[in-house]
DNA sequence: CCAATTTATGATTACTAAGTCATATTGACA
DNA sequence: TGTCAATATGACTTAGTAATCATAAATTGG
């Protein structure tokens, strides 16, 4: 599954989607990134915005990467089953 | 051109490589998405890290965007060639 | 429905990034 | 090499995020 992101709240929607794929709380993810379970609940809702590295520890911890390229003509949906 | 990042300075990299090829100073990026020239050196060369707001500001302005997905096994470079 | 777990919220403190200004350093090129 | 533009650095202020603790609300399983 892949998540486009253009905004900080799209962000925090990948994080909650790839966090209940792999059947984590929030408080498994915290242990696991080392970011407060609070911090992650913030950051899912849209609460708060995030500096990178707390980013960063969230997607080591999910097994995940950001890739940056120019803004796509074919959506997301489309792009998934190339992965 | 397709970056992957998994750490911030990644991403400075990215901004950089990104603004070269379109020709663009600091300074000109800097007017076009709001953030400071000054601070986009600093995140540039590394000497600090961002938030997610000011991230997306810059890679709205180059006409960027992110997706988050697995890391990956298939290198950058084979990527590429896809988009 | 109850109990336990999970998630959300609120407050405070501490830390860190962005803005801001000044200036130094580097780089391009006539 | 001298000048101008571009980039980097440093200091200081402002502002916003994470940690931390406490607790409320929501969700889930029995």
């Amino acid at each position: 599954m892949q998540h486009l992101a253009r905004l900080p709240k799209d962000v925090g929607h990948a994080i909650r989607e790839e966090r209940k794929a792999k059947k984590l709380t929030q408080k498994q993810l915290a242990s696991l990134s080392g970011v407060w379970q609070e911090t992650i609940s913030k950051i899912e809702t849209g609460t708060t915005s995030t500096k990178l590295e707390t980013l960063f520890d969230l997607l080591a911890a999910l097994d995940l990467e950001i890739t940056i390229c120019k803004r796509s003509k074919i959506s997301a949906a489309e792009l998934e089953d190339i992965f």
